[in-house]
DNA sequence: CGCTGCGTTGAGCTTCTTCAACGATCGTGG
DNA sequence: CCACGATCGTTGAAGAAGCTCAACGCAGCG
């Protein structure tokens, strides 16, 4: 069963024995997402949770005008949308497919009923959980103590470590969906790719980036100069 | 032992049995922090986490030209620093104390132990982890999808909930640190007050607040209208 | 009585957004 | 194969929101 060899490379399972494996195979159910397509919205009810199997999915908010905040973006091995197996009932933001996507579904109470009797797999699930504070806590950092120029790069350097801390590469999204995952709107965005470029720390072409000064672009991130 | 009463009053402990409880009440310590004492520093090691008994404690990021971020702010009943515990090994933020405090210490090893072979512990445990993650990701959605206005009268809205709805209450901390905790600075939010307070939607004197316009105040949360 | 911390107010400025227009790229259908 | 529209990205000009800096009032407390 294909199922359980993808189940075996998620953290979330580490530690499982194979039998383990196959009790949580039982309860997936596999789906599908074309590009753009919604997974669920804010307030939907909340009977399950997901892991990405292939592509990748936004979680975000949207203000009453339309502006939309990028909360996280989620790549193959991850698990979302845990908040209401845990705690209340509904979704708390909504999630959309930014690629074509595989995505295991696990229902709410089938899942319960496997962490409640398996401690490691509820280790894995408070890991995970933790995890996800601490980017929240550095998303909110962020958006609260740095200015745009800031986020970038701290973007940026995040990307080329991914990367293998190498200075040429690729942005992963599209600069609109990084906008909104900075927390600001692709012509602010546009006017900073631009400026760090004339301040000779980046060069940017198309999604091709190039880190020309390392040590510029981590004094922004920690905001230490001006502008 | 008197412990064993605190913690009996602590949600996370909900459903556990007296002998549970005991083991639980075996690992903690009991601290006493004065007002304006901190708990811990960013970076900090983290070797284990805290529950508050009585007092308030506030978790915080600050920039490094010395902006501070109040992530939450923690009352009676409520534990914190949870995530080096389950993922990592360092405090994620600072923890200062905002009144004379007394927390409880959970040494991580010890804890680890006592949830591995406590379910109900570890459902427990994740109901708050996802509690937390609702409540950053208001906060996200806050800083980056509303402006100071807005984020201000959600929290007085939130106060006044939390009053049981009525109109007349006060601020529970003072507004330099609710300043921090809606992500902007004294001066904003003092002249923000006088213009709720000028359009009538608001009375304020001091730390005393009148909810003059429910509902406008509930627009403005909402972000629907301008100014 | 004066000090200190907190809150308020004013003036000027920076950052970011808004609105509008335009260019480039890509996939589709003629 | 080209033309078209759609999406995405860029650029400019103007305006709004919030921050900085500075001064001052006020209360509590030693």
């Amino acid at each position: 069963m294909d199922i359980r060899k993808h189940l075996s490379r998620v953290d979330l399972f580490n530690g499982l024995s194979l039998q383990q494996l196959a009790e949580v195979a039982r309860i997936v159910s596999d789906k599908k997402y074309k590009k753009g397509e919604p997974v669920f919205a804010d307030g939907d009810d909340g009977i399950g949770f997901y892991i990405v199997i292939s592509g990748r999915v936004k979680v975000y908010k949207v203000s009453p005008d339309g502006k939309e905040q990028i909360m996280h973006i989620f790549g193959p091995g991850q698990p979302f949308a845990e908040v209401p197996v845990f705690e209340g009932s509904r979704y708390p933001a909504n999630a959309e497919a930014l690629d074509h996507c595989r995505l295991f579904f696990f229902p709410k109470k089938d899942f319960v009923k496997l962490i409640h009797d398996n401690p490691s797999l509820a280790m894995n699930m408070l890991a995970s959980l933790s995890q996800r504070l601490k980017q929240f806590s550095s998303l909110v950092e962020s958006l609260s103590l740095k200015e745009v120029p800031g986020r970038l790069a701290s973007y940026l350097l995040y990307l080329s470590d991914k990367n293998g801390s190498i200075d040429t590469f690729e942005l992963d999204i599209a600069k609109s969906q990084l906008a909104s995952l900075l927390g600001t709107i692709p012509e602010t965005l546009s006017r900073i790719f631009t400026k760090l470029a004339h301040k000779e720390l980046i060069r940017i072409q198309g999604p091709k980036v190039v880190i020309l000064d390392r040590t510029g672009l981590e004094d922004l991130a920690e905001g230490e100069s001006k502008l």
